[in-house]
DNA sequence: CTGTATCCGATCTGATACTG
DNA sequence: CAGTATCAGATCGGATACAG
């Protein structure tokens, strides 16, 4: 769950708290432009299990990153988003990722 | 130590891991403006054990945004400070401080 | 003062099987 | 299709004692 028990020390730290998560920083990436279905999700996020992928879409949803919407029919369908502040979150990493190009070299 | 095992799926994801840890927000924090010496730190980031300082600093440093300096005498004296490579991240994350007052309100 | 060495519990992640 | 349930393994962080 988010907000996680742990208490904040400072916003940068709150902000950490919402990416923190083996997968959430790939998940946003993937939800960058369009929406996707849990089973889009699924594929483009390889080697995430059901379960966490579950997990993580929740938590970023409770953190108001990540918005689901179920469209329910014969077959289940669920469409994931970014909200507004998801799509602010993901331009606030772009400084971020500058400096690993700059820095880290590596990838 | 850092890089961790993980395989990284892009850059932000490796800059990603240089923050993950519960303190090290914290220690950049308290590095930005002066060196300061381990027992300093240990004070400055209250909680902290000096098992897991010694650890966080380490990763710090092996990832290039920490440096350790040790003047040795008759009492240890180690100061740590930011590197370049460590000011410009912690210039980097402003951005990511911005959007949490912004969107998180809660610190 | 600046660390090491242990041990332990909490948390996180993964594999697998199953359900509406 | 979109999840839940369960169990196990790995990793992380914390407390404490001790050392150079």
């Amino acid at each position: 769950m988010s907000p996680r028990a742990r208490p904040h020390f400072c916003s940068l730290d709150a902000a950490m708290d919402v990416l923190s998560g083996k997968w959430k920083i790939l998940i946003l990436w993937e939800l960058r432009e369009q929406p996707r279905r849990f089973g889009e999700l699924r594929r483009l996020v390889p080697g995430i299990s059901e379960k966490v992928l579950v997990q993580q879409l929740r938590e970023l949803e409770a953190d108001g990153v990540v918005s689901r919407e179920s469209h329910d029919g014969a077959q289940p369908r669920v469409e994931y988003s970014l909200t507004q502040a998801g799509l602010e979150l993901t331009k606030a990493l772009q400084p971020l990722t500058d400096w690993s190009l700059r820095y880290l070299v590596r990838v």
